[in-house]
DNA sequence: TCAGATCCGAACACGCGTGTTATCCTTGCT
DNA sequence: AGCAAGGATAACACGCGTGTTCGGATCTGA
């Protein structure tokens, strides 16, 4: 095995993410591995596309873990501030993720990343409860602003508008401290 | 001329947006007019494409008109909060400019744009000096943010997570404010 | 009523991407 | 050296979406 499928995987979401209509051609020519082997891996466009997003999602669920989020002996505010930092080479999995509508009728896959919806809202309930977040906005909301803002933070740092190390830091103190002059 | 080239733009976008790989058939099918005739209209699919992103821009340019964005003399954190209201019923058309990889080679395009978020940026900059935005962030990210808080509030009306009349107000709340606790 | 314009439905050619198959070649293992 | 596994190359069938063409139906204004 001279490519390995993760290697695939992650041409393959690179070349997915900067232009969706892509064909397989493509993607094997940039994994440089032969369309046929390609087809030996993923039996059809599809299962890869599922492939690339339940990979997607697996990393998320592993940053999820690793920043401790559930772990209700944690500050919620501090986790998120972790799994920030850990999200934001996701970036172009995540931006894939976003754009592939295609996905929208998978039904596993939409349990899944709603789970992780869950979970972020669930944290920042407890931050609230804690009173580090404002009890006056929805917790759904203040989760989803985290979440485009790590959008936006990926695709600055894509563009080259704001430096890498800056990204997650750019987004816990807009997303907490505002924008605006004290 | 029994559909309007504007009514078919307005079908077109929510079609094409909810899934971009929709068929002109599909396009023609949900305007209520043949195939034959979106042909007469628009002779190539890019064309409609293009129009679809002219229109989504010109939408934009006006938006950002009536709320006096460049307009020396106002309150540019002011102004951002009217063109906020004034861009959530954009969001269709947002959504489809964002996720339409296609159109990223379009010089034209490109342009009008960053002249758009040049223009934002401008006004963010403009609050800095006046002491309303805190001068230690980018001016360049705090107009990225600004965007993608719309885009996040767009997302949750369209999916009922959060109520319509809710939106503009919770981008701007949550863009100056922070949504920490004081 | 006639002329012109507009739309529709059907049919067609064409290109292209997907998925399959067969043959050859390379590599690693014994 | 000989064998097996896996990849490459090439060719093919197939479906589907695009773009075009044409004949007929409908509506409009003179």
């Amino acid at each position: 095995m001279t490519v390995s499928t993760d290697a695939i995987l992650e041409t393959a979401t690179r070349v997915l993410a900067a232009s969706p209509t892509a064909t397989l051609a493509d993607v094997a020519r940039a994994a440089g591995i032969s369309r046929t082997t390609l087809f030996t891996r993923f039996a059809t466009r599809e299962e890869l596309l599922l492939a690339l997003a339940a990979d997607a999602i697996d990393r998320t669920d592993a940053a999820i873990l690793a920043a401790g989020i559930s772990d209700t002996s944690r500050d919620p505010v501090v986790a998120l501030a972790d799994l920030t930092e850990t999200m934001m080479p996701l970036g172009a999995r995540l931006g894939y993720l976003l754009r592939e509508r295609s996905l929208d009728d998978n039904e596993e896959l939409q349990e899944r990343w709603s789970r992780i919806d869950r979970t972020i809202t669930e944290a920042v309930r407890r931050a609230q409860a804690a009173d580090r977040v404002r009890a006056d906005l929805p917790a759904l909301w203040v989760a989803d602003a985290w979440f485009w803002l790590v959008v936006a933070a990926w695709e600055g740092v894509e563009a080259g508008r704001i430096a890498p190390v800056d990204g997650a830091r750019l987004v816990i103190t807009t997303l907490l401290d505002g924008t605006g002059s004290r």
